[in-house]
DNA sequence: GCCTGATCATAC
DNA sequence: GTATGATCAGGC
């Protein structure tokens, strides 16, 4: 067992890649690797992640696309406690605050991230230390009808609110399925955004975040049948 | 207990 | 600052 040395070729080598990391833990995982556990994630949040990109071969780097763009397929790691329940949102791209007249769902980065999402649970609860942190059975998904619709609603209502200057005005309370939130390093971030009147504002930089209820919805119909 | 807003590390 | 990977933690 070692990391991926290449990307996968097709969807069924990253299916084949996943479930083979089923029943380890990420301690076993980082050794394998030859990388070290941190002993909390307070100062390495995004470690999971990365471990898990590490071992199926998705490019690494900071780009706005996907993490497999040959296979159109993007990676998410799930945290869920003991009963498959998510533990956190999920983070999937940062919101445009400024020229969004003219963007839509169709041609949005939210869709694009969206659909189709390689995720990965892992049994994350807060008590378990991260190197006995195990991974459970990963799965493909792409939404249905009715979940991409949701994902619209929601999506179009916060982008209209972003484009008539009401930005400051949208709360994480907005939204069925998708919300949007604080995305920075610390409250003295700041980037433009369109201002009541049409000009331009400071404001706190965004991004769209999956609720746990949809995500929790998602692991319900594969692992406990439509 | 859960959620929202805040925060952490890193690459460029 | 933008954007990736996310989790933290106080207030409710």
């Amino acid at each position: 067992m070692q990391p991926a040395r290449h990307p996968p070729r097709s969807l069924q080598e990253l299916l084949d890649r996943a479930g083979k990391l089923a029943g380890f833990t990420l301690g076993e995982l980082a050794a394998l690797a030859g990388i070290e556990t941190p002993s909390n994630l307070r100062r390495h949040k995004g470690w999971t992640g990365q471990l898990l990109e590490l071992w199926l071969g998705a490019e690494a780097g900071s780009k706005p696309q996907q993490d497999f763009p040959s296979l159109g397929v993007e990676l998410k790691t799930l945290p869920i406690d003991s009963q498959g329940k998510p533990l956190e949102t999920t983070y999937v791209c940062y919101a445009p605050l400024i020229g969004v007249a003219g963007l839509t769902w169709q041609t949005s980065n939210v869709r694009n991230k969206l659909s189709c999402v390689c995720w990965v649970p892992i049994e994350a609860s807060r008590h378990i230390p991260p190197a006995e942190r195990r991974v459970a059975s990963a799965f493909v998904w792409q939404p249905s009808a009715a979940q991409e619709q949701a994902m619209r609603q929601d999506w179009e209502e916060i982008m209209e609110k972003i484009a008539l200057g009401e930005v400051d005005s949208v709360t994480a309370r907005h939204g069925e399925v998708l919300q949007l939130r604080p995305k920075a390093a610390d409250g003295s971030a700041l980037t433009q955004a369109v201002g009541p009147n049409g000009g331009f504002i400071q404001t706190r930089p965004r991004g769209f975040y999956l609720k746990k209820a949809f995500t929790h919805a998602i692991l319900s119909d594969v692992f406990e049948g439509p």
